[in-house]
DNA sequence: CTACAAGTTCAAGTGAACTTGAAGTCAAGT
DNA sequence: ACTTGACTTCAAGTTCACTTGAACTTGTAG
């Protein structure tokens, strides 16, 4: 009846390798405590911890940005269902703006590469602007096919 | 009147880096031409193909994949309107697969970390059984926090 | 002719997210 | 006591998609 998790358990538990996990406790986005003799045991809660974090992964945030978000968290207190939702909450424009690109991108499959017209080369679908986007590389514009200068 | 391009022209009307074309040429996505003194030329045709390099990256194909596509072209004649609409047409459902996913993880937002109640160690959302997905790495599944074993 | 911008190759570096390997320690079963 | 499996650290390797730097050549404007 032990509350303290295994490495190993965790990993199978959350389908995160083991390395992957004390990758994360390197960057700070999991902690751990240690027996005498150095081994990690996780609290229960960890693996809600994870699964945040692989829910934001597939969202398309870096870990990087996960941590930021995660150390919002209260620090000395359990979060809450409360503390959670707060963080997720503006994860929800972000998910919005990928799935209308994706929608765009959709479009611009049938209406420009489909067409035969050429007109890739000048089309709005390929959203100039929108060099903030973090979500893949990429091309960052097109500019039109006119008068070059 | 010149219909072929330098790599700097290329570069600034696609937005991609003219170290970028160069690096897909060593792949094999795209070709050009030399000059006798061993400088690239591009016949307009390739500002097509590179707009579909970029829209198929944004989709989140690896280069690898673009390329396979991309053989699939008629390597003798310029590719037609429909050429091209036949290769895109297989993207549609890979795109509809992310946008679903994505749905499936906003709706997991609210539902799993939002509401407090822990289900996310045994949600469905997070779709166990999906490890083929090619955007991001992450989790493969969650198993539920029922007895082990 | 002289600048100088723009092109060339090739090797090495970058950053994200991990994984792998070496070498060693710890825990549990027989 | 011994074996086995799970754990530890640390450094180095991997993949993807490029970028950067060095050393050099070409093309064009004045």
């Amino acid at each position: 009846m032990e509350d303290l998790l295994l490495i190993g358990e965790v990993a199978r538990r959350s389908g995160v390798a083991a390395s992957a996990l004390r990758f994360y406790e390197d960057r700070g986005l999991i902690r751990s405590e240690r027996t005498g003799s150095g081994q990690r045991r996780y609290p229960r809660a960890v693996l809600r911890r994870i699964a945040f974090i692989v829910f934001a992964q597939r969202i398309g945030l870096t870990l990087d940005e996960i941590g930021t978000e995660l150390a919002k968290l209260p620090p000395h207190r359990a979060p809450t269902g409360h503390d959670w939702s707060r963080l997720s909450k503006t994860w929800t424009s972000r998910i919005d703006e990928r799935i209308s690109e994706l929608e765009r991108l959709r479009a611009g499959l049938t209406q420009c590469i489909g067409c035969g017209c050429l007109s890739l080369e000048r089309c709005q679908l390929s959203n100039p602007g929108d060099r903030a986007a973090r979500f893949g590389p990429g091309a960052r514009y097109w500019i039109g096919d006119r008068p070059a200068r």
